[in-house]
DNA sequence: CGCCTTGTTGAAAACACTCAACTAGAGTGG
DNA sequence: CCACTCTAGTTGAGTGTTTTCAACAAGGCG
């Protein structure tokens, strides 16, 4: 692991974290005033760490959960001497490892995928919010059944062909971004390699390439370098099976 | 979904569900008089089910969370005509769909493997426990992270071959039966049928047929019908590459 | 410039799937 | 009691998908 570097929060222009983290819980439930500065209160340092970095090893012990800010990170696996199995992607507003206060080891690795920007917040200052915050505590732990269930639809997807896996891959990193501004319906930015895609979706860089040609040459959407265009979203979704439901992108009632 | 058959507790000589409950809590953390008095006071019918029955339908709303009790059951996509994929099995004492209890809607059936019978916890009553018990709340919080655990491990399973796909399943099914008493080192009774096998590691029943004769030949697990045999249980975790950390099976230090 | 990563393509091999046929056993009804 | 039917398991042959191995192009960066 590089030594991470510091960044004060007064030197940047970007909102602050308990900003970005606040947004993403009202997506799901109203959060109070109160709740707002207990969290607030619970914020540590934050971090950036270039591509590649391992912000936390598997098996490590953990002090603080991480709030991504900025960029995309994933959690992974190694099945062997080169391979490796990426379980979960994380874009701007995730709490990435929120389970590791309960858990207090994790079972994978948590890599950036690009460069990111991260806040960390202190198991001991989450915890207090847990017990004397009940409803904050229920909607982090939502939060964190909201993860599970992706991890269904990612173990789901993998019965799927290669094109339907890349191309509902697509779909819900599409999805995901543009509810947290970093995307449309035309297409979204994406700092991936197709051996990144691979890990995600269980095959080869090389089968992402050729499945990638394949959906371009189909009109269904075109991966190039950083970017990926959608001509038609519905007709992509369509081809994908993809069914946003697993999201929970919207307010659960009561 | 054929009508459920209802047992009065007193009828049967088996345990009560919440000694089944509490048994499966404390291999977490302790749990106080209190706490199981309020637990108790939260079981509501205990139900059984014939193999195929779909107790909980994807998308349905839900009033309750399944405590297993007897049997194993799958939670399952369907994703085509006649395919599915199981993305979790069940065996007594897990607490099925725990998550209900925020996500209301589940993206998945609920469906008994063997005869089952099952436990309903009403979400009113489970609310109740969260709101006035924050341990007790920590710990069924707990119970979902490491379901997820689960989920991802069986996400990073399918980038492996048939075999080790196989073995890894049966190496994960023995230690959770023999946890619970349902098996041991030398073997367990398993009622799934070689296409039950298949959905759950991505794989055709013909073929796990085919890989079950391999892995029987080699000499690292015979799988009859209904029984499974493990004559070395540190050959068949060290193929399957088995690294039982992820069912957090010991009690987590605070 | 040389080196690295990423992307691209071809050919051959490995793996898992489909289709098909057949066995064994459990359960049913005559 | 036996034929019938259903499910589960077994095996072979052929097919299709994905991987592996190999080579090369394009771009970024020291």
């Amino acid at each position: 692991m590089t030594p991470p570097l510091y960044v004060r929060a007064e030197q940047t222009d970007a909102e602050e974290p308990i900003d970005t983290l606040v947004r993403a819980l009202e997506r799901r439930d109203d959060v109070s005033a109160r709740e707002r500065a207990a969290l607030a209160a619970a914020v540590g340092d934050v971090r950036v760490h270039p591509p590649g970095d391992v912000l936390i090893r598997a098996g490590a012990l953990t002090e603080s959960s991480t709030l991504l800010l900025e960029g995309m990170l994933s959690r992974q696996f190694y099945l062997g001497e080169d391979k490796r199995q990426i379980v979960a992607a994380h874009v701007a507003g995730d709490f990435v490892d929120l389970h590791s206060l309960l858990l207090k080891r994790l079972d994978h690795d948590v890599v950036a995928l690009s460069d990111v920007k991260v806040a960390l917040f202190p198991h001991a200052a989450l915890r207090r919010i847990t017990e004397k915050e009940p409803h904050l505590a229920r909607l982090l732990w939502l939060l964190t059944v909201i993860d599970a269930a992706v991890h269904r639809e990612w173990t789901g997807r993998l019965g799927h062909s290669a094109a339907v896996r890349v191309a509902h891959l697509l779909c819900e990193l599409q999805m995901r971004l543009t509810i947290v501004g970093g995307g449309s319906d035309q297409g979204f930015p994406l700092a991936l390699t197709q051996a990144d895609i691979g890990d995600m979706t269980g095959l080869t860089g090389i089968h992402v390439n050729r499945t990638l040609r394949k959906l371009r040459e189909s009109g269904l959407v075109i991966v190039r370098a950083g970017y990926v265009s959608v001509p038609d979203v519905a007709h992509l979704r369509a081809f994908a099976r993809f069914d946003p439901t697993y999201l929970y992108a919207e307010r659960i009632p009561r």
